[in-house]
Order: C-alpha cells, then sequence, then structure tokens
DNA sequence: TATTTCCAAACAAACGTTTGCGCACATTTT
DNA sequence: AAAATGTGCGCAAACGTTTGTTTGGAAATA
C-alpha cells in the first residue's frame, strides 16, 4: 500500500530530537548546529520527505493561489499569456486557479465571487467587453487582495496593470509601409472608447508626423470589428479621394475580413499589416505583409510577477499611499517572411 | 483594515457554545438541536462566514487539487477541453493545476513530478507526441493517486482515459459524401502508429461497406501531417488511376495544406471533409464542406467527473481488481454552412 | 424509584508545520 | 569568580476545522 508521506515528525522521532529542530534545520535556520543540519537534510533526503504545503499554507493563512479571470481560453493571445502566468506561478510556487468570463459582465462577476470565496492570495484580470462596471473588484481592495489587470484594463484609477505599447508598434508598422513606398495608407481602427484603438491612432500620427508627411484624419475610420462592419469601413476606404495603397487593421480577424472583401471585389495590391493574434494565421493562403507583436508570453509573465511581488510586499503602513504598478510592454512589428 | 474572516471560533464565542457543535450546526448533523442550528447558521449569513477551505483541506489530507497536463494550451481542442474541466472541478470544488507539455516528453515527465510534489489528488493527461515511456505515470498508482487520460492515450493496459470515437464520426463523414454522390474518397490518414489513425480507417471502411461499394485499400494513405508531407501524399492520390472527388483529410491544419496545394495547381471540384479542430478555419476562403466534431468540452468534463468520482471512491481492498474507465464519447459530423 | 435509552451539546485530539520563548551549557568578558 | 554573551536545541502554542468520545440531563422503561 501507499506509504503515507514523510513527516517532519517522523524525522524527529528517528534523529531523536525535536520537530522544531527539524524544520529550522530543513530551513536552514541559524541557530542549528551544522552537524544536526546535514544529519536531518541526509535523512530527509533518504525518506523523500517533501514538505506539505497545505499544512504551510494554512498555517501562513496563505492559499498560495492566485486566480486568474480572462476572456476567453481559446483566443491564442490569452492562452499564450496563461503559459506565462504559469510558468512565474510555479517558479514561485503558486497554483493558478483558471477562469474564463466568456466576455459575459455578469459571468465575470460570479467568478470574482468564487476567487474570493477561494481565498486566493492575488487575482489577474483580464476584463470582458461587456464589463461596464468595476465594483465588483472593490471587494478585493478591502480585503488587501492585491489585482492586477493586464491586457484589457478598465478605465478607472489607483489599479495595477499590465499592457501592450500598442503605440509604438503601430509607429513602427506605418513606418515600414511608408519607406515601403506608401503614401496613403489607411488604418481600420476599433470603437473609439478603447484605449487601444487610441493608441494605435496616437502611433500612426506620430509616424505621419516623423516622416514630414500630413496626417489625413479621415483615413482612419472606426469599425466595430465584425465582418458586416468591416466592409463597410471597407467601402468608405475604397470610395475615398485618396484611395489607400495599404492599410493597418485593428486584428487579424479584421484583416482576414478586409482581405477577402477586396479579392471578392477582383482589387489587387493592397498592402495589410495587422496585430498578431492568430498563429493559424501562417497556414492561409493571403495573409498580412506584417504584424505588430504583442508579446502575450511576456505580457503574462510580467502581470504574474507583479502580482505576486504585491502579494508578498510588507504590510502597507495604514495610511501611506501605496504606488500602483503601470507596466507597459513594448510591441514590436514582425514582417511576414510569406511572400 | 481589512477585518480577518470569520471563523467558526467567533460563532461559537457570540452564541456562547462549542466550536464542535458549529461546526455540526452547519454541516446538518442530526445531532444538533434545531434550534441551535438556526441560531448558528443565522449568525454565520451574517458574519458572512465562509470555511476556510485550506484549513479542510488540510485536514483532510487532501490538496483538492487536480493536475492537468497537456500538449498545448493554444491548441483549440485543449484549451476548450481546458474549460470543461474547470467547469466540473469547479462545481466539485477542486482546484485545476495547470500545465503544458508542449509535446516534449522530457519536459512531460518533469510536470509529473511537479504535481507529485504538489500532492495533486488526482492527474489528468493528454500524453505529448513525443512522449514513449510511460514509467513515470507509474509513481501515481503506487501513491494510490487516480490518472485519467484524455484524448491522446497511451497504448498501456490498464488505464482510465476518456476518448473519442472517430470511427463514427469519419462513417457519418464518408457517408455523407457518399450520399453527395461521391464515389471515389480519398483520405489523408495520419501515422498508422495511431490509434486515431486506425479508427478513421475503420470508420471508412464500415461506411464503404454499408452502402455496398468495394474498398480500395490504396486510397487511405498515411501521413507525417506536415505541409510537405501532405503535398507528396496529394500528388500520389491526383495521380491515382482514380483520381479521388473528395478527400476526408487526418486535420484541419492538413485540409489547409491540400486544399491550398489544389488551388495552386487550379484544380477544382475536390470536396474536403475534415476534423474540428480549428475555431478560425470559420474565417477563411476556403474551408471544408464538412468536419468531424469531436466535442472536447464534452470530454474534458467527462474526464474531469471520472476522476474526481476515482478520487472519492470508496478505499478499494487490497487484493481486489479495480475496474478501469474507458469512456469513449461519439464523434458527430457537422456540415458547413459556408457555400 | 431505579435503571435504561436518548438527545443535545461539550471536550479534546488530530492534521503538519512554523516560531516565540526559554533552558542548559559553554565560552568569553568584566 | 561572577556576570554577561552566545550557541544549540526543546517546549508549546498557534492556524481552522472535523470527529470520536464523553457528559448532563430529560424522557422512557422497568
Amino acid at each position: 500500500m501507499s506509504d503515507k508521506p514523510t513527516t517532519i515528525k517522523e524525522i524527529a522521532k528517528i534523529l531523536k530530537i525535536s520537530v522544531s529542530t527539524v524544520s529550522r534545520a530543513l530551513n536552514d535556520h541559524s541557530s542549528i548546529g551544522l552537524t544536526t543540519k546535514m544529519r536531518v537534510k541526509k535523512l530527509a533526503a533518504e525518506l523523500n520527505y517533501e514538505p506539505n504545503q497545505k499544512a504551510i499554507q494554512f498555517l501562513q493563512g496563505k492559499s498560495h493561489i492566485i486566480g486568474v479571470i480572462l476572456p476567453e481560453l481559446s483566443e491564442s493571445f490569452f492562452s499564450t499569456a496563461i503559459s506565462g502566468i504559469e510558468d512565474v506561478a510555479y517558479k514561485r510556487n503558486y497554483t493558478v486557479l483558471l477562469a474564463q468570463s466568456h466576455d459575459d459582465a455578469d459571468r465575470e462577476k460570479l467568478l470574482v465571487e468564487k476567487m474570493k470565496t477561494q481565498r486566493v492570495d492575488g487575482l489577474l484580470v483580464s476584463v470582458s467587453k461587456t464589463t461596464s462596471t468595476y465594483e465588483h473588484f472593490e471587494i478585493f481592495k478591502k480585503l488587501n487582495i492585491p489585482v492586477v489587470f493586464f491586457d484589457r484594463i478598465p478605465p478607472i484609477k489607483d489599479i495595477h496593470y499590465v499592457a501592450s505599447n500598442l503605440e509604438n508598434g503601430t509607429y513602427e508598422a506605418v513606418n515600414f509601409l511608408l519607406k515601403k513606398g506608401h503614401r496613403t495608407i489607411g488604418m481600420i481602427n476599433g470603437p473609439t472608447t478603447l484605449v487601444a484603438s487610441h493608441e494605435r491612432k496616437e502611433g500612426y500620427i506620430k509616424a505621419m508626423i516623423s516622416n514630414r508627411l500630413k496626417f489625413d484624419p479621415s483615413l482612419i475610420v472606426s469599425c466595430d470589428l465584425s465582418e458586416s462592419g468591416t466592409i463597410e469601413v471597407m467601402n468608405t476606404m475604397l470610395n475615398h479621394r485618396r484611395k489607400p495603397t495599404a492599410i493597418v487593421t485593428f486584428n487579424d480577424y479584421v484583416a482576414l475580413f478586409a482581405m477577402r472583401y477586396t479579392r471578392s471585389l477582383e482589387l489587387e495590391g493592397i498592402d495589410f499589416v495587422s496585430y498578431a493574434n492568430l498563429p493559424i494565421i501562417n497556414y492561409m493562403d493571403y495573409t498580412p505583409i506584417a504584424s505588430v507583436e504583442q508579446f502575450p508570453y511576456k505580457q503574462g509573465k510580467k502581470a504574474a510577477d507583479i502580482l505576486i511581488d504585491l502579494i508578498n510586499r510588507p504590510k502597507n503602513e495604514t495610511g501611506t499611499e501605496q504606488a500602483y504598478f503601470n507596466v507597459v510592454v513594448d510591441s514590436e512589428l514582425i514582417i511576414s517572411n510569406i511572400k
């Protein structure tokens, strides 16, 4: 039968010393003699001793679980981010409790409750598209449990977050197109309410300016990101007095819609640049000629690291204003090697 | 400041009764009077009492964590499966510890170790492509910790598993093509070593037989599933004395490769049927006309349910041979609505 | 009335580990 | 020689909960 795992007690009994001595020996406490330490460690190794995490966590009143709530696991951006989150969590001895909101605000609220019940030590959130109120996160603030937002960040103050800087990537993208000879560059942007839309626009403008070109606001159009919406704005673009020879799209889906539409019109020669969300893009016949990479793995890692730092930070003195982590990960233009 | 969560002790103190009474009252133990129960429950509700899971789990010597090791989170099949696993885990009060092998056997071995250290109560595994030995799972058997395999199942005896029945889905697929008028149906199958390849072949054959058609083995070809491999076998197909008018491919990637290749040859009119792995398929210009759906969500749920059942099964009498769960989830042909 | 049965609640141990405190002994300082 | 300091280790409490055993008293039986 399966012998129960070795405990510190058994080691103590065998060595005829107290449990506390064993505990301290294993933790390299300074008040334990070298010989005793050696003996303890040797026996521990022989017996395959592994500390009972549950006991420790219970004792310390910490769950050593970090909650992660994100919109869709099946979106490659998020599943890649999770990968980074987990690598960090594992290294730092935390367990990840995963949950998906499926972009539903109500479900998100429910999940936040669940996380509280599970007594997570910290929370990592990428908010759902439909979330418009943010009180459900207040509970955590009250309980002094840190929350770090990443990628999809609520428009409120006093929060920790990790997000990508889309401005610089967009700058690079537009710059790349300009260097390639394009002079009329369109942009299919997302809803103007999104921070991400704003950043894209800024990057676009900066690229134009730094190339001493005039910025034509009518070349940037907002889109609801659906297929029909994309076709609609594509029509606007194509009927523009200055028809773009290149278009930057909000994401890969929009790029695919737009490219499919131009092909259906038997239009050729428009260069597309997008933002990397889909790995599958490599399997396709027609792909954007470049992509702005947002490094979801890196972002996930960073966010998890910050969260765990926050969990373990020394007790913040009451009254003292604490600092908020606002980390921005630069994006980067990746030029496709498919010609 | 954040008041610490309410404990059973505090309730006891306030009500001037013992902790054990409170505990039993909350758990509806029979030996507690109705009035006491009411009083306890009322106060518990008022104080927002939530049992400290860590304490319970520690006391019971259970971690209430199930480990999940799978090849790639970013593959939609797996991320969908995870979703099902988590739903079940949550409902049954378990936490999911997630890990990816990235289809690397060594990493998988490492992760199994990690899971052991974390003292998971059970393990859910979809084995990596490169795994060829399976001793690392033996440790769990020895420790009496249940392991359930799903989707990618090792070819060994005496294991629990959940897998999809590809035979029936393939049968439906081929049948569908036959009904559509096709008489020469090719199949790009995977490596013959895979169970999944075998099942596809069987389904194919059964469909032919039940339609009273002769089965031509040369119409089924093995493929390493790479793009070049796909092109190679496509050439074989296209030069076959009986050129197929429809082809069933091992997965969506192979379908995409094959379809791209036929288009590059400016060949038209071959119908493709594939197995649903990629949601993105809907965004593409050319898609298979039908897909065999494997219900990863359902499979994940089922696997998790079985695992947790196994964890909580009454102690198996030593010596008594225990039964192994071998669950097979039927696949189903989904006909694409994109014409 | 004396004894048994039963109900409701209390007591106390247990789970594995960490940690503040204290004790004994040895060494160094006054 | 007495006092202070240091070293190495043990004692016991603590974390929150469950659960086997015990207790007190009331009701039921003899």
